[in-house]
DNA sequence: GGATGTGAATGTCTTCACAGCT
DNA sequence: AGCTGTGAAGACATTCACATCC
């Protein structure tokens, strides 16, 4: 098991969804050259990040965009359906819980939980949201093999100890603070006011 | 104005939260060891990330820690109040629009737009949610800085080429599309899927 | 004594350039 | 002829290690 940059696995997902166009358009091939115009990047650098996996391509020709979708889809994993709960329903999680691109790409959130009385019980498109106390118990028994975070910067590191601690090994974390993880569980943090400090540093200009 | 690599400005951003909770703690200094555990890295590499903009420690001692806050906020050019738009008041979008923290660390999101009339008219805290229209000539008028695009991948690119045109040069996007703008304009992406599909790839393991 | 600031060393990622297939 | 696959080169980022200063 070779060591996979983040940055590398980003790119796959986005080759991935440019195939997914480029197979909706009906095209039969495509060069690491289209590819990597859709990217913004190059065609040694998609040429290189397939290469860690296979050799998918023909010379002098391309790559066959079904076949290619398929490898790729098994790399990152998402040739199938990942059973995904939300932590979390105010405003942000709620926003996620209907986001329609994770069930599109087969992630379904089939559970919910929040510490506020207020929340529990209410019903999210079909998911009940149900209180805190229940969710250890629940993430094991409904299989949930991914976390997402929305709580409160606070609270945070209490679910994610909870939540690695039922067995979840991977979390996508919304909570604006540095989570610890046992080495083995995949943690990826979406910090927006982080995201936002960085376009005031492009303006500001140093 | 040398280059500052995107990572570096990611944990300048990191380092401002742990002074300013060191700082609300009390503490008056702190050494680049204690700043390095907060953030998951090296006291060598908030060394090297702070020596890119100037010298603001004492040998034996550490930093400042009101003094190191206030030139990282300055270095960010958090140090001021950013006025923000928001395109697209769908569910994320309603949802980033009363995010705390936002607001809190001076990015004031004093505009919203959306194409769809149901919405338009309808209020968000205060903010009134303008018809696409006016995006155009309100961006301008109300001096906009940074745009927050939440609308249909679809959509995006046309959205961002209007906002761009209108002046302003930094967007957070989170369409999931790549997006064209511009050299001198800041574009960041949170492209959540792919943030999934990244865990997905960690937890199959390859 | 103790922690910074920084050149040098190391490690990692990206780009180049070309041999090798189709 | 065209485009892939890949060593080698180059660029970039991180870590080491130590002289320097408080």
């Amino acid at each position: 098991m070779k060591k996979i940059s983040d940055s590398a696995v980003r790119r796959l997902a986005l080759y991935q969804r440019f195939l997914q166009e480029a197979a909706d358009a009906g095209l039969d091939t495509i060069s690491s050259g289209d590819l990597a115009e859709r990217g913004g990047t190059t065609s040694a650098q998609v040429r290189k990040d397939l290469s860690l996996f296979g050799s998918f391509g023909k010379r002098g020709l391309g790559y066959e965009v079904q076949e290619l979708l398929r490898e790729i889809r098994e790399i990152l994993g998402v040739d199938r359906t990942w059973k995904v709960a939300l932590v979390g329903a105010g405003k942000i999680g709620s926003a996620l819980f209907s986001y329609r691109d994770f069930q599109k790409r087969g992630f379904r959130i089939s559970a919910a939980f929040d510490s506020d009385p207020a929340k529990v019980g209410s019903d999210m498109g079909g998911v009940t949201v149900r209180a805190d106390e229940e969710m250890d118990r629940r993430l094991r028994d409904e299989g949930i093999e991914m976390v997402i975070v929305a709580v409160p910067a606070e609270a945070a590191q209490a679910v994610v100890d909870r939540v690695v601690n039922a067995g979840v090994r991977a979390i996508l974390n919304f909570a604006p603070v540095r989570l610890r993880v046992p080495r083995g569980v995949a943690l990826r943090n979406v910090d927006l006011t982080l995201e936002l400090e960085g376009l005031s540093f492009a303006l500001t200009g140093r």
